[in-house]
DNA sequence: TATGAATGAGGCTTCATTCAT
DNA sequence: AATGAATGAAGCCTCATTCAT
């Protein structure tokens, strides 16, 4: 356990850390203030003088949570104009990988948001607004891919759904494998024995030509 | 919200119906006991007439999906002897289904399930337990398709892992269309206007060609 | 742990005797109608056809000993008129051995009395009345020997109190060598190993010549 | 009714304070924490800031009890080194002053000690480790004045068994006295009526020459 | 700013007692 | 008479929040 003081140089840097583990480890409701403060080496109190209430101590762990998404959701643009020089296969290979990338860094955030999401409608609500924006950027990649022939279908309705499924399964295999990581459980056998790099080759040939699918060329 | 007492005759039923819709609505420690008890319509001390405690109460409301996730794992194996007259993209589309629909009839105990996994080390034993079993019955039906030539790659050390984490990503999928249906939040656009069935459909076609990909023959 | 239907036919004296059981173990608030219930083998509302409550339920477990301390009062009596054929000695020691035998007999339920006692206004003034027979019938022993010469010093203000209290140590010791019997706990050296015989005839003694006196004679 | 403020400064000791006097007024299942906390004056909330449970709080009650045990052990030894210069009598009669003074200073937190040892093994074994230091120094005493054949009779195996039965004994008297003091209940005639200089002289004697003996010389 | 004791509402649980069967 | 499910009051304990220092 690093020393959370590097996490930060301000008291309030250093309670959102704490408070990050410990919401991440216990829930918001199993994690008390009272451990939070210990941890961030602060006294009860004084979180107040930093943060009106818990509630608005969980807002701002998820602060980065919304500014990742909405950076990663950016990040599809610029390729997007040279879009002509990419292949679908790696515009895929580095979504999946950033998208990897962003749920290991903001693991504990994420973990928060989505053990939180179906109990806090005003967190819903700010999940779902992240969302719309990546729809619109996403839309018109799998256009352009279409008009280049490479994806051989126009966009049904449950394209961009099925797409969400897709980061939602990248968020399940992950947290899995952070919960066999811990230790804290038994793994079950080899399945987790998973190394990043060829996951992130499988995963996108997958995405590519599904279980049966080969390249049309 | 239906009278509850038509989900089962005897207390002890009407109390696991009670706690389920509770533990799924708010999380597991964000319900209480009394309204719990209230929703049942009985006193908060008579549940301690049925249940030891209120975790025991828990994994009663959680039997029903660990029966279920065997009874999947265990109809996967039939049509395994029948392998010969079937064709992947059915074994597909019937396993998705399946997993669809058990995440629609169980929807709470799994909102429950996944909401409790990370901060239960007793809960995640049971749920990887349950996973193992499935992992074998994949294996050989992958195998199969494999021998015939239907899956063009041997299963690689990814192969099972992705397959849960598109199972995973099924039930981020429902989760989600759950919680807009649910209306607690606005929809984010018209991305969650999906009809049930074209996204099996559009899901099975997926996983066997993904974005790109097209038969081989 | 001997089949509690033998201590009595009747519903009613199976409830009293699991109770006294029950009581003695735990103490009165630490006992539950329900174990006690459990203990005599009938249902927990059952009790209360036959007790009002579980105050009652008290008193009536403590009747024997009420009972008893009256006998014992009564036997005193009629030796007293044989008074003149015996020693003080041996009437010292029919008094102890039968306080010994006596606390013996009812353990449980002068454990119970003297644990509540101090607790229970009704109990200690019940108790009290039952002391109080006992003061004068000692009254007139006392006064016997001692105009016989027997006993040197005309009663004190003090000597009945003083009598009171060797028979608290008498229950001090009983109960002391039951908790180490009860194997609850470790016994404090062999300080605890005692014969009953030798401490009928060490106390006999000690009452009469203390640890330094001898006979006049 | 003083005010318990006087009995410490610290909001600690004023708990100790209050726990002492509910617990041997109720006893320890009889006193709630609730009126604890109100005779402190604080709430009952805070007291679980100072103690992690009823238990621990109960402990800490006592302690001055072991302590003072300790320490009347410890008081025997001194005199045992002066013990040439001293008669058995005065030995008695300090003895039973200083145990006297004992139960009268801490007669609350030995209430409660004797009430709860019988249900409690922990308590019963702190109790009999406090007694096995006890008994070596009094062996220590009784051999000596053995010795010096102001005792008559070499330490029988009942012999500290029975100086244990008269402290019980002493501890007996003491409570009764203070049953009848408190006015909860109607005195047994004058038999309570004692004067605390005439009863230790009494006890002295008592315990030097029992009923019937006299001095050897 | 910071502390940490204190509050008070509320959570889980127990249990004497009642009551329909 | 008996059962045992149900009640409801109360007990122990937790914890977000406040406040005097």
């Amino acid at each position: 356990m690093t020393n959370i003081e590097n996490r930060g140089n301000t008291t309030r840097e250093r309670i959102v850390a704490a408070a990050t583990e410990k919401f991440a480890d216990k829930g918001f409701g199993g994690a008390t203030v009272a451990e939070i403060a210990g941890r961030a080496g602060i006294s009860e109190g004084a979180i107040y003088r930093h943060f009106v209430s818990k509630d608005e101590l969980l807002f701002s762990c998820l602060e980065p949570v919304f500014d990742c998404i909405a950076k990663i959701a950016a990040e599809l643009l610029p390729p997007k104009r040279e879009l002509r020089e990419k292949e679908l296969e790696d515009v895929l290979r580095d979504g999946i990988r950033s998208r990897l990338e962003m749920f290991a860094r903001y693991h504990d955030e994420f973990k928060i948001l989505f053990g939180e999401l179906p109990h806090s409608a005003r967190l819903a609500r700010m999940y779902f607004d992240a969302l719309r924006e990546q729809r619109d950027d996403l839309e018109e990649i799998y256009l352009w891919f279409h008009s280049e022939e490479t994806i051989r279908r126009p966009p049904s309705r449950s394209a961009f759904f099925i797409m969400l499924g897709q980061v939602m399964g990248l968020w399940g295999m992950q947290s899995m494998l952070r919960l066999v990581e811990d230790a804290e459980v038994e793994p079950p056998g080899e399945m987790f024995a998973i190394d990043g790099e060829h996951l992130l080759e499988d995963l996108t040939e997958f995405m590519m030509y599904g279980l049966a699918g080969v390249s049309a060329e």
